[in-house]
DNA sequence: GTGGTCTAGACCACA
DNA sequence: GTGGTCTAGACCACA
């Protein structure tokens, strides 16, 4: 269980760990009942303050993704992969509407926002879909 | 001038400001030589903190869209439409190809991408352009 | 606005925060669109670290009862009193629920439990309801 | 002797052990002089960590409900019986005393408590009480 | 070993 | 002034 962690960003660190776990358990990396790394072990894998993580992990245990067997860690949710995916899709598919949106209120023609769009999406070929699709899974999988 | 400022939404309120000046710029809804409300007055129009519109302007003024006149208030640069308009489009192309990516790497489809893009799309068609639409302005307008 | 805080209670002190604000929501003590204390004035006026408090407000914004006003402060919300009113009702009920069950199930009659909840009910009817029952709010209240 | 534990209670899993041990002694469905399995047995037939069974068989001893006899395990004393019934009582009593208490104070009218008492009381008259009322006991019992 | 809570203090963007 | 984030470190119950 590998996270890549932008300190840079503008994402908080915390809700850098909450997406890509998010995202791992809807693409299948992660899976349901499956025990996440300890906070104190995943601090030290991503050299973040331990108050940092629980912090991500106490996000996803509110979001239902997550939860707690005492003394044992954090298990992901039987539910955690429907929940995950159609979050995901419901984000991504708003955030691309703002976007959009804002182009053609920011005056740009939709011939031309068509364009840039193209643009991109025809890079986003080029490269493989990184490990997460390399993974599709199915519901009944082993 | 109108603005239309969400406090809810995640953008720094002095942000979605200079924001909507620029693209009003870019779009000739705001023009060169064009003197802008002093700060008070904005303020108190938009029912905002002075301090907030001040740091609009500031920021404003330091990319160059707007110039002080002294005693007379802020005025938009005679070269701000290109700068504006350049701006404009790249600042959206790099938006629009960072969705892009992140649904990419978040496991998307590459055709789902594609439908959800054309849905909003559609949508966008049906209402017009707003203002932005009514007043395209030639480069060599002032 | 005031909260009493028992650093004694198995209940954490954040959570007794939260439960708090929530029950004076809905009892009408706190209102809609009311601008909370901030976590520096409500820590040092409870004696507890500006975190704890910071923590508490944090799980209130999660439950939708409160939202931030950028630079400003909390505030809370207009749903926030139905939010309020029937949690209150639904975690009151199944917490009387879970216990008379357990009474049950532990083997005591229920003529025997009856007797229990009489006496207690009786109890309460000697002290007045404190604070909440003399603001009974309606929400066309001026 | 079969126990079920709720890993997702908010009750710690020894005190859960705890707990239906006392009030099975109560209930008279364990007595007296009856030899409780040992913590590895037991630990293997409910899955759970050792050390919880070990401890709560500790509380229990610390409790005075059981005692050890050398080298052949755990006891239930006699005086068993009438400590965990007047500590199931009295336990009892005050859990629905707090729970009423704080339904008063969060603001519920005492006519809405007393609706939300008889709707569970009628429910609980339903089912019959379980194991625990086919075995009533005499105090003069062992 | 595990997570949960709390304190203390720093730095940041924002209004 | 406001809240948001992060670090550091302590103590606790629990398995």
């Amino acid at each position: 269980m590998f996270f890549s962690i932008d300190v840079h960003s503008d994402v908080a660190i915390y809700l850098q760990l909450v997406r890509q776990v998010k995202f791992a358990i809807a693409a299948g990396t992660i899976r349901p009942g499956q025990l996440l790394p300890s906070v104190r072990s995943l601090s030290n894998q991503v050299a973040l303050n331990p108050n940092t993580v629980a912090r991500a992990f106490n996000q996803l245990q509110a979001d239902g993704v997550i939860e707690t067997l005492r003394g044992r860690g954090m298990v992901v949710r039987d539910d955690a992969v429907q929940l995950c995916r159609s979050e995901r899709e419901s984000v991504l598919n708003e955030r691309i509407g703002a976007v959009l949106a804002e182009a053609w209120h920011a005056g740009l023609a939709k011939k031309q926002i068509k364009t840039f769009v193209d643009a991109h999406l025809g890079q986003l070929c080029e490269t493989e879909p990184a490990v997460l699709a390399t993974a599709p899974v199915d519901d009944d999988d082993p």
